[in-house]
DNA sequence: TGACTCACG
DNA sequence: ACGTACGTGAGTCAG
């Protein structure tokens, strides 16, 4: 038999790019459907197939936007005029009869390398249509390749089997991925050989044959030195290169022949799509008759009520090209999704029967999604096991973006704010349901926050960051952190124990019974009955905190034992029986990160919190032993080295901190050979431990008296400490009275990729609040940008992972940590993505750092 | 529900 | 004269 199987998107880029903008007079685009048919009839007249693959991406188009498209003029991204085609195109085709090939986490290359390589084993004869170079490696014995190119503006056809990639090339067409591993490709992400171009690659390939013979033989052969340094500098970048560019053969796609042989079963509405879409010539050049049309143009889904919707294929069939969609969640699930199609909003209920096989297929599919909280329906693919695609907008982040100091953004509150009124809406069965007029109102909404991210410059923040991040943070929440049961309940068990000990010796000491839990009584039963001197007190009361605790502890041994018995219940109650509350049935922890919290960008993490899992004292960070890697697999843990300083030394671009970092000092130290004047090998563990409480306390805004308070030395002492710091960083110095006026004037503070804290209390008359303001202005742009550049990394990494078909994934982020569970074979690989993308997530005045560590569990991986 | 305390970066 | 470092979430008590 003989397959012809079609690079559907380059072939279609093709058609788009080769043909004028055509319209229907409703003003849907038409050129690329138009093209693709024409391509398509003229290639099956070339070679005549017995069966035709038409062969999809289904990845490109993700997380792109109109808007952004834009504003980075569109360079990679599919224009909106050939995207709307797409889906129309497809259906098309199907009513047509061909058979069209996705495979999710696969490239439409892939695909073609598979049905090739199927066809080769079976003796079928095979030819790949295709306007993509890279294509040519899959010639072989019965395999020919269709290059389609442009020629002084002329569409042609060459046909390459292997002796013509022979003759052009001087290689084989296997050959030919050892010479693009060598020379790379930026438009696909191959890093390739640094100096290394078409002409050098190619001729080392010719004289060698492959990059396992130039390695393995790299100081004998040949080449010039600088060629030599060049391959043996980026070898590791050379194999992944040859990976990435191989087409793979083994994609999870039918491969059975007669699955693709065409027979139009739908003649009729083949032939009503092409007259809707005006394409008249088509209906001949396909055999049809154009009296077919008139039986079923009458059939129009467009009223389509929800009682008559029956399956989701025919709720699929009330989908355009894009579609605003509400979910509507009760107790951390999606229990309804409303549709607003212009004036009508339709719900889709998950107790309908359809309902998961209709969200399975609304999720993959191309429609544009914008809604309200995507991560819930990320969350809800992943629970399914598909991916959401195309969803371009995400109105809850929109408007965290605009104003994140907001405690909510709930759509009520947005249409007050945004002078959108919210109609009284009935849905499909004549009840009131807020939900109905949510849906409705989201397109208004989205026309006033994307005019108003566009004029803060906020679009890369969204489209770049915070839109694919919300998809990296359902998958992390979906996918969870397995934890000990048996090893949280023993050491609650110890912990119970001794704090029984603890309970009865305190009681005999103070001779009654009180609730030690209550700082009220407490504070009594300490500070009146036991006459022990009070050193501060609370607005209610005594102060009972450790800090105060601790200055008395050395006098008073009850107070010794109420510290132990307060850091011992802390972590039982907080930490043992808190997490065990939460193991979910499989076994893993599953915490939600919300994403529209803080006011300075961070994400935080709730129910149950793992962002403060305790570390800083022996005994609670025996609680991380319990945090595990799955079985067969290993956790890798990697955190940023100082980022928040190296992130100050490059936003106040100070020449002394950036050599610091740059050099590789250890930034302590070097703080307090500045600020004490000395040597660094004088600097003694005291001085170095008072440099770092100076640094931390540039970064929050400092003050002497708090510093003071935090190192033990005097009022006077630490305002010399500051003065000498701000003396010799002068670069920090001014960079902090600037970003005070900066605030001030615009009435906000700013990160280095836009992200906006409003701080009204810089104008506030209260001196108080004042202050307040202004060292919020100085910590918001560092903290900040600190969160930004790890919510990079988190994207990248994921993208990564999933690029190289990894099974590794991210689980969870500590602020300026991240971890990855990963089965054993591939923890080195994913510890090498992790840490290469957090350190290249920004390219700055001074280097980030990442430091790695791979380990069964979160005790030893940190 | 707010205040207090304490776990993390 | 004022009060005293940035950002979070959770458990507990007591009104």
């Amino acid at each position: 038999m003989k397959l012809l199987v079609i690079d559907g998107n380059s072939i279609v880029n093709r058609a788009f790019y080769g043909i004028k903008l055509l319209t229907t007079k409703k003003g849907d685009y038409t050129n690329a459907i138009y093209g693709f048919l024409n391509i398509l009839l003229k290639l099956q007249d070339n070679c005549a197939p017995d069966a035709v693959a038409i062969a999809f991406d289904v990845h490109a188009p993700t997380f792109r936007h109109k808007m952004y498209d834009e504003y980075k003029a569109g360079r990679h991204a599919m224009p909106e005029e050939l995207r709307a085609q797409m889906p129309v195109l497809k259906n098309l085709l199907s009513l047509l009869g061909y058979k069209t090939v996705e495979c999710e986490g696969w490239e439409a290359d892939d695909i073609l390398g598979t049905l090739a390589a199927s066809c080769r084993k079976n003796g079928d004869e095979c030819f790949i249509a295709t306007g993509d170079r890279d294509s040519l490696q899959l010639a072989h014995d019965g395999v020919k390749v269709l290059l389609a190119r442009t020629k002084m503006g002329q569409a042609v056809t060459d046909v390459y089997d292997e002796a013509a990639i022979m003759e052009e090339y001087g290689i084989t067409p296997q050959a030919l991925i050892q010479v693009k591993a060598l020379q790379g490709d930026s438009s696909d992400n191959i890093p390739g050989v640094a100096g290394v171009g078409q002409k050098t690659a190619l001729d080392l390939i010719q004289r060698f044959g492959s990059l396992d013979y130039i390695y393995e033989n790299l100081d004998e052969i040949d080449i010039k030195k600088g060629v030599r340094e060049k391959l043996s500098n980026d070898k590791e970048k050379a194999y992944l290169s040859l990976e990435l560019g191989t087409i793979r053969t083994d994609a999870p796609v039918d491969t059975a022949l007669q699955s693709y042989t065409v027979n139009c079963e739908s003649k009729q509405k083949a032939v009503s799509e092409f007259v809707r879409l005006e394409l008249f010539s088509l209906i001949d050049k396909f055999n049809l008759n154009a009296n077919d049309a008139v039986a079923v143009q009458e059939e129009e889904p467009a009223e389509l009520t929800l009682e008559e919707a029956e399956s989701a294929q025919q709720l699929m069939a009330l989908f355009d090209t894009e579609v605003y969609v509400y979910p509507n969640i009760i107790e951390n699930e999606i229990t309804d999704l409303y549709f607003a199609f212009g004036e009508r909003v339709i719900a889709v209920r998950s107790y309908q029967p359809f309902y998961k096989d209709f969200v399975k297929e609304f999720l993959q599919s191309s429609v544009i999604k914008y809604t309200y909280n995507s991560k819930y329906l990320h969350r809800l693919a992943a629970q399914l096991g598909v991916t959401c695609w195309n969803v371009q907008g995400d109105l809850m982040l929109s408007a965290y973006l605009l104003s994140p100091s907001d405690s909510k953004y709930d759509i009520e509150q947005l249409c007050l704010e945004y002078g959108v009124s919210l109609p009284a809406y009935q849905n499909e069965l004549g009840s009131e349901d807020k939900c109905v007029s949510y849906a409705a109102v989201l397109a208004p909404l989205f026309e006033k926050t994307n005019e108003k991210l566009k004029e803060a410059e906020q679009l890369r923040l969204l489209f770049d960051i915070e839109l694919p991040l919300a998809r990296v943070l359902a998958k992390m929440e979906v996918e969870g952190f397995e934890v000990d049961r048996q090893g949280i309940e023993n050491f609650g068990t110890k912990l119970s124990a001794r704090i029984k000990e603890l309970t009865a010796e305190i009681y005999s000491l103070v001779g009654h019974e009180f609730n030690i839990n209550s700082p009220k009584q407490l504070g009594v039963v300490l500070f009146e009955e036991m006459m022990i001197p009070t050193k501060k007190k609370t607005k209610s009361g005594y102060s009972t905190k450790a800090e105060v605790l601790e200055e008395l502890a050395p006098d008073y041994p009850i107070v010794s034992l109420i510290l132990e018995y307060r850091s011992l219940s802390k972590l039982n109650s907080t930490y043992c029986e808190g997490l065990l509350k939460v193991i979910a049935p499989d076994g893993r922890i599953h915490t939600s990160f919300n994403q529209v919290e803080t006011r300075t960008g961070r994400i935080s993490s709730l129910e149950p919190n793992l962002q403060n899992i305790p570390i800083r004292t022996e005994l609670g960070r025996e609680m991380r032993k319990f945090f595990v890697a799955g079985e067969g697999k290993l956790l890798i843990d990697a955190d940023y080295s100082q980022i928040e300083l190296r992130v100050l030394a490059d936003l106040a671009d100070d020449e002394a901190m950036i050599s610091a970092f740059n050099n590789g000092e250890d930034i302590h130290r070097t703080t307090a050979a500045q600020v004490f004047n000395l040597p660094p090998d004088m600097v003694t563990p005291l001085l170095r431990s008072r440099a770092k409480a100076v640094n931390f306390g540039i970064v929050y805004g400092i003050g002497a008296f708090s510093l003071a308070k935090d190192i033990g030395v005097t009022n006077k002492e630490a305002k010399a400490y500051i003065d000498g710091y701000l003396q010799h960083f002068s670069g920090v110095a001014s960079y902090m009275n600037k970003m005070i006026e900066t605030a001030k004037d615009k009435g906000y503070s700013e990160t280095l990729f836009h992200r906006r804290r409003y701080l009204p209390e810089l104008a506030s008359s209260n001196h108080m609040l004042r202050a307040f303001g202004e060292r919020v202005a100085r910590n918001m742009p560092i903290q900040g940008t600190a969160a930004d550049i790890i919510k990079i990394a988190m994207v990248r990494v994921d993208n990564r992972l999933e690029a190289e078909n990894m099974q590794a994934r991210l689980i969870l982020q500590v602020h300026d940590e991240l971890i990855v569970e990963a089965p054993e074979n591939e923890a080195e690989r994913a510890l090498q993505i992790v840490t290469e993308e957090m350190e290249n997530a920004c390219n700055m005045k001074v280097k980030l750092l990442a430091d790695g560590k791979i380990a069964k569990d979160w005790f030893s991986a940190h």
